[in-house]
DNA sequence: TTTGAAATAAATGCTAG
DNA sequence: CTAGCATTTATTTCAAA
């Protein structure tokens, strides 16, 4: 659930119609709605809406349905953004390093970008020096780290996605 | 459900005990889980498991739950980070910017960060040349964006999020 | 592919421990 | 806060178009 490429589930990408699309855009915006709700909300018959959206699963287009948290309430109020440069980019390496960083404690999501930096890791700790104590214990503990470079976010907003192009 | 406080919904934080970890932990992994499915995984009474959830969800520790989507396979399949730095920092300015980089299509998260940039846009395009136009069209045509970085994702993965801490 | 209607399964409300 | 049972609601299946 994680590369780019989107080759690995079952075969068809096939051509999504209009229904499909609103489909995937009520289901984006409330992953729990019922099928019954989901077909009127369409205007398809309850079956139909069933049997798209299956087949939107199976073809790997819905690639999964999360619960989203409210970190705060989860006793992690603060968020950053650690911007992580190797020193060496051996392939084993930068694979190895990632490994650790998807398990770091808090890790929200990890990119692997190409530019300035080699990773951008989205945390979300208890207080400031559990941030200082993640970087210290968890990144650049590994040598092939070189720098990092730490961002606060202030906030955080969804963008209108790709499903509302114009 | 974007600021990084916890303090619109309903009343109650409330304590969080073993059994709603478990079952917040079992949601973000599926969102879809039935209650009675949920209420086998971390072994209470279906009515249990209901009330928990229902607490959960009314107390905004849970706050929605969406489909996650194939980008690729919508015909997005270029992700980049656009760092966007700003020249006044005009408080209303912000703000006005904040909103129009949230609109830009393609837009998945837009985060505000407090360093050497100001909002980190994370977008998904259709090609290059889309994303080179995103930028001319909808970031930089704004005078109070002072320069843009763009950086190429080449995979983005999940952390472990702050439901395992150790 | 789509549909309606029957059969199965699940969620909700109520009662009580 | 928890559990069990009855009621209401939702999902799945299937024959048919």
């Amino acid at each position: 659930m994680s590369d780019l490429s989107s080759k690995k589930p079952q075969p068809a990408p096939a051509a999504l119609d209009g229904t499909d699309l609103a489909i995937l855009a009520a289901l984006v915006d409330d992953g729990r709605l019922t099928n019954a709700a989901l077909a009127a909300r369409v205007g398809v018959a309850e079956s139909t809406c069933a049997y798209r959206v299956r087949a939107l699963r199976r073809s790997g287009v819905i690639a999964g349905v999360h619960a989203r948290l409210d970190l705060g309430a989860l006793g992690h109020p603060i968020q950053a953004i650690v911007k992580v440069r190797l020193g060496s980019h051996n392939r084993e390496h930068v694979r190895s390093l990632y490994d650790k960083l998807v398990a770091v404690p808090g890790a929200l999501t990890v990119l692997h970008v190409g530019g300035d930096d080699d990773f951008l890791l989205h945390v979300a700790v208890e207080s400031p020096q559990k941030l200082r104590d993640l970087i210290l214990e968890h990144i650049t503990i590994y040598p092939v780290v070189q720098r990092t470079e730490t961002q606060l976010v202030f906030e955080v907003r969804e963008g209108r996605g790709v499903l509302r192009p114009r």
